[in-house]
Parts: C-alpha cells; structure tokens; sequence
DNA sequence: CTTTCATATGAACATCTGTTCATATATTAT
DNA sequence: ATAATATATGAACAGATGTTCATATGAAAG
C-alpha cells in the first residue's frame, strides 16, 4: 500500500462505520475461498456442462457433441468441476459419466439465473 | 471443431438421452450471461467490497482502508460492480457513498457462503 | 496381444484480468 | 483563483485462464 494513501485514510474515513463493519467480516480466507467458487462458474463452458448435468447423467463424449466443444476441452474443464466437488464420477467400461455432486450447485445456479433474468 | 471427433461422436454419444438435454438447455446467450455474472463475484477484492456493503453504505475511501487495498483498484471494481448493476452510488459532496443495487446479490453470495462453509 | 475407442493429461499459446502508476476531474475550503 | 481532497480513468505490465495439439492411459473387441 502506498505512503501517499494515509493522507486520505486519515482524512476522509467514516471510522466509526468502517469499525463495525470490519467486526463483520468474515475472515479473509472465508472471503478467498468464496472468490474461488464464483471463478469456477465464471465460465461458459463450466456453466453450460453444469447446465446440462442438471437433466441426465451424462459422458464426456454426450456433453462435447451437446455442446459442440471438443472432447480435450470438456475433459479439461470436467476435471475442474470436480476437483472442487461440484460434479461426480462413475465408471462404466469405456465411458466415464458425470452427474452434480450435490444440490447446492442448483441452488447457486438458480440463484444467479433469476438475477440474469431480469 | 476437428474432423476425427465424428468418429466418436456417432460411436458413443446416447443420442437418445442428448437429445432430451438440449431440449431443455436455455439459450446461449443466457448461459453466457450467467458466467458473466458470476465471473463479477470470481474475484476476491470485489467479493470483499459487496461484503462490506452489507453492513453499511460506504465511501470509497472506507473500503479502501477497510480492506487494505488501495484507492485506485477500489475504484476500478467498482466501476465494474455499478456497470453490472450490482452496486449504485450516491454522491454527496467529495464523497462517493457505494451500496447494494439489490437483494439478489445478497442472496448469490449467500448460497455461496452455505457452500463454501461445509 | 494388438487394435480400437473413450477419456485424460501436459505443454504451448493467445487472451483476458487485475493491479499499479500517472494523471484527470470535480468539489470544497482558503 | 488556488490549493487540497476524493474519486475516476487510461495505459502498461504481470499473472492467470482456457483452448488446442500431441500424446498417454485404460478398457473392450477382434
């Protein structure tokens, strides 16, 4: 943070307001790791996988044709939806089929679908 | 979209089963927006700032101090907060005091939270 | 056991994103 | 008017991110 800013901190803060919100807040890292869940559905391609997941258990190869992208990126990005638990994995010989890994993910989703709805 | 992709594509897709999902999938371009909104709380400075402004309306000089960052990357984030709606501003005098645009986002990052917190 | 197919993975690359720095604008006080 | 203060903005830069390409893995079929 730059010296010149204390200028303004002394200055212009409403401290008594910035004293009760400070005792507010959640932790830092509480706030990162949210940060880090909004990131992973920042994306197109995640959102529309989700999305599709929504109806059907589906394969890597279901979701790269319904979606017209390819099997490398679909695979790419299913192993980040997973790696942070918002989708699931069952083998079945050849085909790999994934599924939400639990409700919240329809609850955020909807959440933001009624905002965009609007 | 490769050409050796239709091998799989005719091989292994569950037609059946994709076509029933892309009868129900939204619009793109409402997909799109989604990630575009979400993308907005994927970052840990503005998930800071719309936290702060739960608790109070505040000047950009209190978010700075409040949250250690400084003046200048406030005020871009903002400027993108407001351009999507999330945030609205009222001037009074020097002071630009920021505050929620609406209770969806109160209710995003509040499924967020309920997440993150397992 | 060799081939074929479904999926996964690593590296490379281009694009996007957020911060900083320098500076502009606007409002109040002198 | 001029100085000081609060906020905004544009350019530049560094780091993150998503796709593609090439290739690896693993399972079924021949």
């Amino acid at each position: 943070m730059p010296e010149d800013l204390e200028r303004c901190e002394f200055q212009c803060v409403h401290q008594d307001t910035v004293n009760k919100v400070l005792s507010l807040l959640p932790p830092d890292e509480t706030l990162f790791d949210l940060a880090e869940l909004f990131k992973i559905f920042g994306d197109s391609t995640r959102i529309k996988i989700l999305y599709t997941l929504f109806e059907a258990e589906l394969c890597v190869c279901d979701i790269s044709q319904l979606l017209g992208v390819s099997q490398t990126a679909v695979s790419h990005q299913l192993r980040i939806l997973k790696a942070n638990k918002l989708v699931k994995s069952r083998k079945d010989g050849k085909n790999v089929f994934y599924s939400l890994a639990d409700s919240h993910v329809r609850l955020i989703i909807g959440q933001g679908m009624e905002h965009v709805e609007e």
